[in-house]
Parts: structure tokens; C-alpha cells; sequence
RNA sequence: CGCGGGGUGGAGCAGUCUGGUAGCUCGUCGGGCUCAUAACCCGAAGGUCGCGGGUUCAAAUCCCGCCCCCGCUACCA
């Protein structure tokens, strides 16, 4: 019955802040996730950390005229700051610099070689013969052929947005010496990914319920997979183990990035003083585990990490990767590298945690690309949130405690309306359940929801504010009915409001903590906390400048 | 060019697989209530479901064509 379940979450890279988009996208679903699952007494690891590697780091750490290492050492931080602002509840938020990481790289490097999967070859690169090195694409520069615009990039031209090879550039210039690059063979380790097209076309056929964009965009990569190069002219990565390649070659970022799940897991172990604990994740085949990423980050998820799950073995492959699509805001995607948005330390600045979480959970990409305003968030906030559940918290518990001596009152007989209120909470909380366990994050917020509005129409129908005056008896059970709700509405709710849920278990005398995903029970005479509003409702101009 | 996703009342979304009176949250308008953070509840108005064609007794839903948006294809997560 008790389950094991890996929560891999997607890698930020430590090359700027991260913002609302990349929240929705990857780090708030997999803590609901993984919060729901504690509670159904599930054993969950929840893992991930810093990309330490790749471009834009490097790119970075030269902007800044620092270090790669520094680059990471200041954004790193950042991110746990995020994580302990919001609640996300990671076992473990590591970097890929770790010397435990870089050893788990090249043992699975070298176990791909030994199985003939990663193999040696030659590719043809810019080299700038001033700086004496290889040129990543996003090193050289040049006129665009197509548009003639003097400043694009060996990647892509910024001013019509065509993709370029840089050999095609116009008078090519390296941007660390600006001297002409010139053409040089030099060799690489690449993936055989063509040699996993079969299992991983059966494999992926065999997932019909993952989410549509998914299955299909993977699927439609393993018709036509390259042979791809997991090696790269830098020198700021992992080593390659083997070193008949020469100096300056590195593993890939995207090769090394995936890992982090699996030496993150072996880190985690170690470190809880059990080395071997991470396997009952990875090699007991019935651990499952859901990979959180935005929809970007499809192929590598999907594709190219369960194609090196395959050439490894004996580890297990994806149970879900219920990627999110983009939260745009006023039609620009909210990412780091368009410079748009703000972020997440912005928000948390201004907003109570549970606040951001709500607004952003109500509207989780899971479909669609979903677009998004800070009017939007003020709205959720204010006429969801504090109006609903909130206000519905305040208004049960302040009349609880005016007329029964500060205690939940004793309930009398029932009527059919209110066991309807009192089944109410057993019924959202496997509402609820039911959606988390499909990740379908947005649809159980809703569940949770629509159950608060019920008791707030049981309320106005029942009116116990004028049934105490002439039959407090009455009163007093209608009360406690709404209680119990209440009660279990936060437990429905605390994967998405953990840091509320405290404060409400603390004004229903209940205490702070949730021991089970099940409808708690609120004695009558139970002494109550003092109650105060649980939410701020937002001025509207919280998140003007 | 190709691949994937999307285009549903004022806003944001569900429904499309398994055709059969178009649903949710919010906003707007009207009403009720007054315990509660001007909060809560009820009702109403508002949509040719991107466009064109086809299949069918019946299409948002299936088929064909087209348009628009996003992403990938590319060392930008």
C-alpha cells in the first residue's frame, strides 16, 4: 500500500533569477505533488538543484567578468531563498558542481561507452586561433545572410529571428578576440540515440495517460533522432573520463543535467546516513516517478533521459512527465532569457506565500499556454481566496467563539442537510486525491474550492447567526457541521496553502500539524485559538512599482 | 518548410479521445442576507465554440483545406 515516489524536479540554471513562469512551470507542481503524497503516507524523495553548467552561465560569469563558480555561488542562494519563501519542500536542493555529481556523470558516461552507446567522432567548429580555442556558436558573431543585420549571432539573428549555422555568417568575428574564427575538425563523444528508437517508441506508446503535448512531441522525435554530441570545446563542466579527446572538452550541459536526478538521489542518501536508501527509488521497479518540467524541456525528459536510463539498465525509467506549458504574461513567455518578468523574490516581498501559491496553482499551465497579470493575481487573491476560503474560516470560527465561550460548541441531531455539509469533506478530500494523483493540480485547487463555496451557501441556508438567538442548540450544530468542513478543506488544501494551514489548525485548536490525508474530526468543547483574518485581501496597487 | 500544442460569451480556462440541449472561476446587471476581510448566497444577461468545406438524423467534438498564436527543430531550461 505505501507507495515510493521519486518528485524529479527541473534543474534551474544559475545564470539569473528565476520568475513566475518558471514557478508555475516546474517548482510549485511537483510540491503540491509531492506534499499531497506525504500526507497519503507515501514515501516520497523530492530532489533537484543548481545547473551549474552550460552556456549561459558562462555567458554570464564573462558579462560579469567572473567566475562560472561565482556566477553560481550568487544565484544559488537565490534559489533556496525561494524555495524557504514559498514551502517548496525539497529533500534536497544541490548543484551540479558537486564532486558526488561530477563522479555519477562520468560512471554513467563511462558505463554508455563500455555498451558501445556513446561513441567517439569528429565535427567541424569554429576555432579562434587568437584565443587558441573552439568557439560554442554563441561565441561567434557576424552579418546575418538573410536579413544583413551586422550583429548576429552563430545561433540565431536577433533582428529577423531566422536560425543560423554560423559557417553561414557574413565576415564572422569570435567575441573573445574579435579576431576571424576559422574552420577546424575536432573531436567529440556523441550519444547514440538512434539505437534506443524502438524501445523508446514502444515505451512512450505504452504511456496513454500522459498529458497530450507530451506524448505526442515525444513521439515525434524518436521518428528522427540524431546522433548527438555530449561533449563540448568549454572549460567549465564535468571532465570527460577518459582523456584521449585532448584539453578543453567537457561533458555537455544537457547530457549532465539529467543526472543531477540520480546523483542527487546518491547525495540525499548519503547524507541522511543511509548510502544505499536512493535505490529503493531508482531500482525497486515498482517506485514510480513524475518528472516536473516546462514544456521546453520535453525531449530531454522524455527522449534523451529515458534513452540513457535504457543504455545504463537497471534503473528505473519515467513514470510521468507531466510537463507545463508557458504562463505568458500580456503575451511574453515569463522567462529569464527575454529579460520579461520579475522575479520570484519580487513576489514573495509582496505577497504572503500562500497568497502567490494560490494565484499561481489556479492557473498552472497544464494544458495550454495560460497568460497572466498582476491584476490577474489581485483578483485570484482577493475574490477567491481571501472571499471564499478566508472569509469562510473567519466567519465560522469569530461566531464560534463570540457565542460558545471560545470552544467548538457541541453539535445536537442532525438534519439531511447538514450530514450533506458533514459527507462534504470526506468527498473533497477524494475529490481532490483523485486530481493530485492525475496531476491535475488546477482541477483539485478547484475541487477544494467549490467545496468551501458549499458551506458557505450551507451557512446563508441555515443562517445560524439568527437560529442561536431563539435555539442556540440548533445554532451550536450548525456550527460544529461547518467546522468539521472546515476542518477537512484544510486538509484538502494544505498541498496547495501549507503555510495557512498552520495558522487555521492552530485557531481550530487542532494544532499545526496534519497527520493523514483523511477528514479529521473537531470535538465539541475543543478550545479554539484566536482567530484573525488568515489572508490579506491585496490593494490594488500591491504590484505597481 | 517540418513537428507538437493552442485558437470556446468581457478576462482566464474546462469540455474534443468515447458526436446528441455549451460548462467553470471572475467580471457585469438584478435580488437576498448582514455572522464575516464592502466579505457570503440566489438569479439574469452575454457565445454563429478561428475561417471554409465535408461526413451524419445530429459536430466545439470526426474528416479535408486555410488563417493566427506559442514552443521545438538550433550549444537560448
Amino acid at each position: 500500500m505505501n507507495r515510493r515516489i521519486l518528485v524529479a524536479v527541473a534543474w534551474p540554471y544559475a545564470s539569473g533569477p528565476r520568475h513566475l513562469g518558471h514557478l508555475a512551470g516546474a517548482y510549485l507542481p511537483p510540491d503540491i505533488f509531492a506534499r499531497y503524497h506525504r500526507l497519503a503516507g507515501n514515501e516520497v524523495l523530492m530532489v533537484s538543484g543548481s545547473d551549474a553548467n552550460g552556456t549561459p552561465i558562462t555567458v554570464k560569469a564573462e558579462e560579469l567578468g567572473i567566475t562560472p563558480e561565482e556566477v553560481v555561488n550568487t544565484y544559488h542562494p537565490e534559489f533556496l531563498r525561494y524555495w524557504d519563501d514559498l514551502g517548496i519542500s525539497f529533500d534536497l536542493f544541490t548543484t551540479t558542481m558537486t564532486e558526488n555529481h561530477h563522479k555519477v556523470t562520468q560512471d554513467l558516461f563511462m558505463r554508455l561507452l563500455e555498451q558501445g552507446y556513446v561513441t567517439r567522432g569528429s565535427s567541424e567548429q569554429f576555432y579562434d586561433p587568437e584565443a587558441e580555442r573552439f568557439l560554442p556558436d554563441r561565441y561567434v558573431e557576424g552579418e546575418c545572410p538573410h536579413c544583413g543585420y551586422p550583429n548576429a549571432r552563430g545561433d540565431q539573428c536577433d533582428n529577423c529571428g531566422r536560425t543560423l549555422d554560423p559557417v553561414d555568417l557574413i565576415n564572422p568575428r569570435s567575441l573573445l578576440s574579435g579576431a576571424t574564427p576559422e574552420r577546424r575538425t575536432t573531436e567529440h563523444y556523441f550519444m547514440d540515440l538512434p539505437a534506443f528508437s524502438d524501445r523508446l517508441r514502444q515505451w512512450l506508446e505504452s504511456k496513454t495517460s500522459w498529458r497530450k503535448h507530451v506524448r505526442n512531441w515525444a513521439l515525434g522525435m524518436v521518428e528522427d533522432m540524431p546522433v548527438r554530441a555530449i561533449t563540448r570545446d568549454i572549460d567549465w563542466g564535468v571532465d570527460v573520463p577518459v582523456d584521449d579527446l585532448g584539453p578543453g572538452k567537457k561533458i555537455y550541459v544537457w547530457f549532465d543535467a539529467v543526472i543531477g536526478y540520480l546523483s542527487a538521489s546518491i547525495e540525499w542518501a548519503s547524507k541522511t546516513g543511509d548510502p544505499d536508501a536512493w535505490k529503493k527509488w531508482w531500482q525497486d521497479p515498482e517506485a514510480e516517478s513524475y518528472y516536473f518540467v516546462g514544456k521546453d524541456n520535453i525531449p530531454f525528459h522524455a527522449v534523451i533521459w529515458p534513452a540513457m536510463l535504457m543504455g545504463h539498465g537497471g534503473l528505473n525509467l519515467p513514470t510521468d512527465v507531466p510537463a507545463n506549458q508557458y504562463l505568458t504574461f500580456k503575451g511574453d513567455k515569463a522567462s529569464a532569457s527575454r529579460g520579461v518578468g520579475r522575479s520570484i523574490a519580487w513576489y514573495t516581498e509582496r505577497l504572503q506565500p500562500d497568497a502567490l501559491r494560490y494565484a499561481i496553482a489556479s492557473v498552472f499551465p497544464e494544458q495550454g499556454d495560460t497568460d497572466f497579470s498582476d491584476a490577474e493575481i489581485i483578483r485570484r487573491v482577493n475574490e477567491e481566496l481571501v472571499a471564499t476560503w478566508g472569509n469562510l474560516v473567519n466567519r465560522v470560527l469569530s461566531m464560534s467563539t463570540r457565542n460558545f465561550d471560545g470552544r467548538v460548541p457541541e453539535p445536537g441531531e442532525l438534519t439531511n442537510e447538514d450530514r450533506v455539509i458533514l459527507d462534504l469533506g470526506p468527498r473533497t478530500l477524494e475529490a481532490v486525491a483523485d486530481h493530485i494523483e492525475k496531476v491535475e493540480l488546477r482541477a483539485g485547487l478547484r475541487a477544494a474550492m467549490d467545496a468551501a463555496g458549499n458551506v458557505n451557501a450551507y451557512l446563508n441556508s441555515t443562517e445560524p447567526w439568527n437560529v442561536i438567538k431563539d435555539d442556540p442548540e440548533r445554532g451550536a450544530t450548525i456550527l460544529w457541521v461547518a467546522i468539521q468542513a472546515i476542518a477537512s478543506i484544510r486538509v484538502a488544501l494544505y498541498p496547495y496553502l501549507p503555510h495557512s494551514s498552520v495558522t487555521i489548525g492552530e485557531m481550530l485548536g487542532t494544532g499545526p500539524d496534519i497527520d493523514a490525508w483523511s477528514a479529521p474530526e473537531v470535538p465539541g468543547g475543543t478550545m479554539l485559538g484566536d482567530v484573525a483574518p488568515v489572508f490579506f485581501k491585496l490593494e490594488d496597487d500591491v504590484l505597481d512599482d
